[in-house]
DNA sequence: TGTACATCAGTGAACGCGCGTTCACTGATGTAC
DNA sequence: TGTACATCAGTGAACGCGCGTTCACTGATGTAC
């Protein structure tokens, strides 16, 4: 059952956001290489030699899903942090919560940015996106970790890295697929509890 | 250039396992998706339909390779942990580089593991090498804890999955792919600091 | 306001390709006697 | 020790399939005058 979506006539009028949207449902449907061009199409109601007209081919729709989910995630994380920051350390968490709900919301961003196995560094407006992304994440570690004394603050490059890290942890391993696995935690309570800990070890949150 | 290895004449002695070892590298080579039942035959040196004598189909060389995976990091993470402990924390540590040395030197096997997108609920005997390598990990993380006021003690459960994503996140982000990413840091040292830093937090190493 | 024409964004047919899988087959091996 | 035979583990040809990509084409749209 193709889905024509609105299209009017012998032009289609917006067909290279149309497949990319084609794409990402795809994506998140069957994974990441479950996904064809040509299917892609279908899906847009266009033949099959039409995605030619607005991508070099297949590895270009996944740049293209990729670069958009960096904006968007980016976009998130900048309002995430700027919005309700009553305190660094409130920033901090936040953040990390939006990386979970961007993963839940987002799932063929996701699995576009970090599953479809894209280099980001080889695309330049990917590589800038995705800095962006990840400079919101610096500068929130470098806030919160500025009161303290320099001699025990390690680099915000590094903690914000840690963070990066325990939270792409806990979605890969909890949160994305793997609806099976039997897990006595929510993918939340365990990154909060995680973020805590660890927030605790850095000393920006008092030990009880 | 098919591989004969060591091929004698009509029969091949151990074409199941030439099989998982050819399909382990081409795996390890082109990522997830990047094999085929048909290349691995040819790389194993045997006709297209050989495979079908000793697997019932792709999906389930697949998770051959997965299950000798998880047998691999079970047994690693076992003598990680028993062999040179001098205390549970020096063990814990040990647990969580043994990670990282997985990671790197059994690409194919990790791939499989963990970016395949096998589900290792659906298949009970890779559920239960799974089990038991996460169950060392557990243990790691109760011998470490246990000595903490019981009120500070967060469930062993909870920690090593704290620290299983940390080092899951730390791989996937830093380590597998991304061979162009300008890291500052290496991921042993962002491993071990992260590790560190949320013991910190733990309580089970004193805070400077 | 009308018209000629360039350009754009599609079509549909065709191609070559490699894969997964099945099938009847056959060469090699092991075993009972 | 030899032989008949069952079983095992391969072969190779064939199939249907869907994909990626190219190509000459054509219908729709925009624009200069």
């Amino acid at each position: 059952m193709p889905e024509t979506k609105g299209r009017k006539g012998y032009h289609h009028g917006n067909l290279r956001q149309a497949l990319v949207d084609a794409a990402l449902s795809l994506i998140e449907e069957k994974g990441p290489n479950g996904f064809t061009l040509a299917e892609a199409a279908r899906l847009a109601g266009v033949s099959a030699a039409a995605p030619y007209r607005h991508f070099k081919g297949r590895e270009d729709v996944i740049e293209e899903m990729a670069l958009q989910g960096f904006e968007i995630f980016a976009d998130l994380l900048e309002h995430a942090h700027d919005d309700g920051a009553p305190s660094a350390l409130a920033a901090f968490e936040t953040v990390g919560r939006a990386y979970l709900y961007f993963a839940r919301t987002q799932p063929g961003h996701y699995i576009a940015m970090f599953e479809s196995g894209v280099s980001v560094t080889a695309n330049p407006a990917l590589a800038q996106a995705s800095d962006r992304a990840f400079g919101v994440l610096e500068r929130a570690a470098s806030d919160m970790t500025a009161h303290l004394p320099e001699a025990d603050r390690p680099p915000a490059s590094l903690v914000s890295r840690h963070i990066w890290a325990m939270s792409h942890g806990v979605v890969e391993l909890f949160a994305r697929g793997a609806p099976g696995r039997r897990a006595p935690f929510s993918p939340e309570e365990m990154l909060e509890s995680g973020i805590g800990i660890y927030l605790r070890g850095l000393g920006v949150i008092p030990r009880p």
